[in-house]
RNA sequence: CGCGGGGAAGUGUACCGGUUGCACGCUUGGCUCAUAACCAAGAGGUAGUGGGUUCAAUUCCCGCCCCCGCAACCA
């Protein structure tokens, strides 16, 4: 039997376009996820949307939309990305918080926390802007006042909410950390959140009243509240995997206390909630914990935050149409640090293209392929299997030494002259080109986590013996 | 206030206390199988700043400046 494998994006707000911060972590999810299985791992590749909450009910409102209608309509634009990025959904699910089954498993998850004593109701004091008619948070307010009316006063008013005993699983968490010293990769990310939790925990609201925003998970056995938008979203990632109703799914996926496997990956915005929060709710529910937290960069834009204000957004649907895929693939994989930011500029990405995929990886196809078309009669015999290629999550590092593989496979082809050689003694050229295929062929084959469709191409190509089509055209 | 990360050739980055390495870009030379590609050589950095420890610091310690994330309800 294969081994399980689980793996997870966390999921995006639907009440924007697709991001290309998104587009980061799916593709390196997807990447992690292939590598696995060219371990022999099976994998459960999880990814889908978050749609409950104030600010889509709001959005959804102001364009005279029914929210569901409205969800609807966003949600396919995630769905479009997914595909369109390649990421694997094939034994995978891309779960929305709005499916049925997933709505029912929030519930469940709430009742088994409130089971453990960890649910109570308290008071709970919201900012209020009269101007706005919204509720404010801190970091909303500048000075104690509301930008947009800096005039009027700020309200103090108080609603009862159900509250989470966040402050209970102090200890349980550090604990885990402690276990687990790779729980949250990178390391430093892992010292961040074990200092939080050290500092000491505050209980934290997870319900809303619905009578002022009812668009979300019902609270069972309470008609007046609906669930705060991401206690029922982080339920996703084992919703998604059929529990509670499959319990023997979830085990085999997702793990044991004994033996966690799901791997999560997420934003370094995102850490807080993925690694503590998530995991203190899964403790309470009487689940095990996740087994990595993966924390990857943000994506800034000519050195500045990506924001519609500043018109400097990148749109990840965009590249994919000038170039392809794989050339976005590639930027996200290799040119972005995997677990630090990076800068996009559209300089900076056709530099890398020309300099990595060009003249690079595709021209290396190509005048092998041209030598092998030429000169040898036959496809060369079989490819080498692949091996897993990325070792500790890191995905650039992994790139980089198939990089230098192909910068010496070009040394090779100019010391040792395959074209001159095949002319004076026919047998050795033909053994030098048949090498210079395989060792062509083993780097496609590591190649296929990362560049799936040009992996896919180039193995073709060798198959057949023939020069493949131009892969990566040269940007002007 | 606090927690975490970072400041190095034009740009992006690696490293253990002991002549700063790599990639892109740039200059020159070589080759012609290849997508004006490929290979070689070269130019280019007082490693944010001020102290300290040390025979020796980019690397350790302290102060300061600047940038980013978090700062608890903002997915």
């Amino acid at each position: 039997m294969a081994k399980k494998a689980y793996l997870t994006t966390t999921l995006p707000y639907v009440n924007a376009a697709p991001h290309i911060g998104f587009a980061l972590e799916l593709v390196q999810a997807d990447a992690i996820a292939r590598d696995l299985r060219a371990q022999g791992h099976e994998v459960f590749f999880n990814t889908g949307t978050d749609e409950h909450g104030t600010k889509i009910y709001e959005n959804a409102r102001a364009e005279g939309k029914e929210p569901q209608a409205y969800v609807n309509e966003n949600t396919a634009h995630f769905l479009r990305l997914v595909e369109s990025l390649g990421a694997d959904l094939q034994a995978g699910r891309f779960i929305r918080t709005t499916d049925e089954d997933h709505m029912a498993a929030a519930q469940e998850f709430w009742r088994r926390c409130d089971a453990a004593g960890d649910i109570y109701k308290a008071k709970y004091a919201t900012k209020y802007c009269v101007g706005c008619e919204l509720e404010k948070t801190d970091s909303e307010l500048e000075g104690g006042k509301c930008p947009i009316h800096p005039n009027l006063k700020i309200e103090e008013r108080e609603e009862e909410n159900y509250f989470f005993r966040f402050s209970k699983y102090q200890q349980p968490l550090l604990e885990l950390y402690e276990r687990y010293p790779d729980f949250v990769v990178p390391a430093h990310r892992q010292t961040e959140i074990r200092n939080f939790v050290a500092d000491g925990l505050k209980d934290f609201s997870i319900s809303r009243l619905k009578e002022k925003m009812p668009w979300g998970v019902p609270v069972p056995g309470d008609g007046s509240h609906v669930m705060y938008v991401w206690f029922d979203a982080l339920v996703n990632y084992v919703s998604t995997l059929g529990w509670p109703a499959d319990e023997k799914k979830f085990s085999e996926f997702w793990g044991t206390k004994e033996e966690p496997k799901a791997i999560q990956l997420a934003g370094k915005d995102n850490l807080r909630q993925q690694s503590a929060m998530w995991q203190a709710m899964l403790m309470s529910a009487g689940l095990p914990p996740s087994r990595h937290i993966l924390i990857h960069g943000f994506i800034t834009s000519g050195g500045e935050k990506m924001s519609k204000s500043r018109g400097n957004v990148i749109d990840p649907f965009e590249v994919v149409e000038k170039y392809g895929v794989d050339a976005l693939r590639y930027w996200l994989l290799r040119e972005m640090p995997t677990f630090e930011d990076g800068d996009f500029t559209w300089e900076g990405f056709k530099e890398a293209y020309n300099a990595n995929l060009a003249n690079g990886l595709g021209n290396l196809a190509a005048r092998v392929m041209k030598l092998a078309e030429d000169n040898l009669s036959e496809p060369i015999p079989e490819f080498e299997p692949t091996l897993h290629v990325i070792h500790g999550f890191e995905i650039k590092k992994a790139m980089d030494v198939l990089w230098v593989r192909i910068q010496k496979l070009d040394k090779k082809i100019n010391d040792e002259e395959p074209f001159k050689l095949v002319k004076t003694d026919v047998e050795k050229g033909k053994a030098l080109i048949a090498e210079l295929v395989s060792e062509l062929a083993s780097i496609v084959r590591s190649l296929a986590p990362f560049l799936p469709t040009t992996s896919e191409k180039m193995s073709t190509a060798i198959q057949a013996n023939k020069k493949p089509e131009t892969l990566f055209p040269r940007i002007a």
